[in-house]
RNA sequence: UGCCGGAUCGUCUAACGGUAGGACAGCGGCCUUUGGAGCCGUAUGUAGAGGUUCGAAUCCUCUUCCGGCAGCCA
């Protein structure tokens, strides 16, 4: 985890608990190494993250080390460009591998060479059946499967026909290599599970040295043992593979590591799966894997969240063995918590409205003085201006307001935030009845800072006329309707129509003239915004929400 | 229907035979030149039935419900 955030007190989960138990039985020699062992076929969402955190803080806890590995073994479904994106979140996180990024494709050889022992024992054999017999003889979960016939060739026609595999001389799907266990066995994942299938395809790294690749099973042990790994913490579903990962470990008698599972995060409105993420960036449902609506890593980031709003969310949802569904606002939670503390306040309005001072001097224009943030007297005050004519928020006015509404009405007075108490004086509308325009008086006494004890009910923001700059915002919502789209059949039929709304006339204060990519700031009263690194240039500010502020009043309603 | 897991406030998570606690969300109040933040307060939970025990969320039995496994994906 980053050095500037500190390591959070942690209720030790049980994972923790088997560490210390392995430490205190000497198990692995006082030793602690983990590792994050992405495919590189899709962008790292926010699921990895937990993994990511999981993994590099236990490492980090126990002076240990954390590895990441790319766990490339089919060619068909990765690319080179994940691959970097990857690398770039996990840096992005703070998770320090150091000089470890390790790739299953650099052990294929001694794979190959472990393969081979396996035939000489008697415990793999190369069978020919067709993936579709194949699967007929594995039997269902309540049926055991049968015997391939090709089970019980030699141990020297199994070795011939193994090399002639990786030479070159069969089709894909010709000739698989099998681990030889138990055709009925209940465990479905020993019923003879596949080690090597062949695949005539390039690999974004070995290119087309191989033709034949290994299977998750068959490698990932593999990998975990060449690397050292104590500890090798993968999510539930692998559960029922964890025999496997024993029986080639225990097979080969080479340095076993542990596996531990744990439940996978599910965050509510949103689906987490690669496919489904792939899916909605292919339809360009959302603007590529980075879009601020998106789950990913890199969506986050643009969004405007921080690392250290991620590792404090992944330390609140904590880490345990029942599938669990995460409520969203414990993330907003967390990312409200960062920036509320470290954003520049700054003023904005997203839907102006033109305020007129009637009794302020035509082309005076005074400084006032605004606070950068409350949260942190260090961060000191800025200059803004002030002059006859400001936008406030359209929402900051009602003709007819409800009860409790304490912001500007007809008649009533409101304090512009750093400046005067108005007084709503006059309502200008067009033709057709839209107001485009207050009147307003100010009252010269109450400037910001005065003398004045003055109370009114409600503070609004405002930017000057004369000197605020247009910019783009663009306000996102869950990208679903339902908490759990992920469990529906036509899931994409639960998106949500208004994720993003794109509102082009806002005015912003100067202040925001020179903002670089990301920087982050927080609107006030309408929520932390960052300026896009995709759409904003010079001639154009574009800002993405990160998140609103908690808003009582709205919610009341 | 076979095997493997799992079930604690609305949500997430603690409690390892000895007062069911925390966080988020909610509600109420105080405070406030952000209806933000902060502070204070508050409600809500051990899936069910038996058993062991002085004492059970925890151990045992049965039941119910949920998840995973029948890719040459990971």
């Amino acid at each position: 985890m980053p050095d500037n955030i500190s390591s959070p007190k942690k209720s030790k989960n049980f994972i923790y608990e088997i560490i210390d138990e392995d430490l205190k039985t000497n198990k692995w020699s006082g030793r602690v190494h983990t590792r994050f062992p992405p495919e590189p076929n899709g962008y790292l969402h926010i699921g990895h993250a937990k993994s990511i955190c999981l993994n590099y803080g236990i490492a980090k806890d126990y002076n240990g080390k954390f590895n990441l590995r790319f766990d490339d073994t089919n060619p068909t479904k990765e690319e080179k460009e994940y691959v970097d994106s990857i690398i770039e979140d996990v840096k992005w996180l703070g998770a320090d591998f150091e000089d470890r990024v390790l790739y299953a494709s650099d052990y294929f050889e001694q794979m190959y060479d472990y393969a081979v022992q396996l035939i000489k024992k008697g415990k793999a054999y190369v069978d020919d059946l067709d993936n579709e017999t194949m699967r007929e003889y594995r039997g269902t979960v309540t049926q055991p499967g049968k015997e391939s016939p090709f089970r019980n060739r030699t141990v020297e026609e199994n070795l011939y026909l193994f090399e002639r595999m990786r030479n070159g001389e069969f089709n894909d799907g010709e000739k698989v290599l099998r681990a030889k266990i138990d055709m009925s066995s209940p465990n479905m994942l020993l019923r003879d599970p596949v080690m090597y299938r062949i695949i005539h395809a390039s690999h974004h790294r070995t290119g087309n040295e191989w033709c034949i690749y290994p299977t998750y099973d068959w490698a990932h042990g593999l990998e975990d043992s060449i690397e050292g790994i104590t500890h090798s913490i993968c999510t539930l579903e692998f559960e029922v593979h964890r025999p496997l990962y024993d029986w080639f470990l225990d097979q080969l008698e080479i340095y076993h590591p542990q596996q531990i599972e744990f439940a996978r995060l599910n965050l509510s409105y949103t689906v987490m799966s690669k496919r489904k993420l792939l899916e909605l960036v292919e339809k360009r449902i959302v603007d590529g894997w980075d879009d601020p609506r998106m789950p990913t890593i890199s969506g986050f980031r643009r969004r405007g969240y921080t690392p250290e709003s991620i590792w404090n969310f992944s330390e609140l949802v904590g880490v345990a063995k029942r599938d669990a569904l995460t409520d969203i606002s414990l993330l907003e939670y967390a990312i409200r918590e960062d920036l509320n503390k470290n954003a520049q306040r700054v003023m904005a309005v997203i839907n102006p409205i033109k305020v007129v001072i009637t009794n302020y001097p035509e082309g005076q224009t005074e400084f006032l003085e605004a606070v950068n943030n409350p949260e942190k007297p260090e961060s000191g005050k800025r200059q803004i201006t002030f002059s006859r004519e400001v936008f406030i928020e359209k929402d900051d006015f009602m003709e007819n307001p409800p009860k409790g509404y304490h912001r500007l009405v007809p008649g009533g007075e409101v304090r512009l935030k750093y400046a005067y108490i108005i007084k709503c004086e006059e309502i200008i509308k067009d033709n057709s009845g839209n107001i485009i325009e207050l009147r307003c008086t100010y009252d010269p006494e109450t400037r910001s800072g005065g003398p004045s004890t003055k109370k009114v009910k409600g503070t609004i923001h405002w930017v000057n006329s004369k000197d605020s700059l247009d910019a783009q915002v663009r306000l996102y919502d869950r990208l679903f309707t339902i908490e759990n789209p992920g469990a529906e059949e036509n899931w994409l039929d639960y998106i949500n129509p208004y994720s993003l709304k794109i509102i082009n006339n806002a005015k912003v204060e100067p202040f925001l003239k020179s903002v670089k990519p990301l920087d982050k700031f927080q609107f006030e009263r309408l929520g932390y915004f960052c300026l896009d690194y995709k759409y904003s240039n010079e001639n154009n500010l574009v800002f993405n929400r990160t998140v609103t502020l908690k808003d009582s009043w709205n919610a009341k309603k």
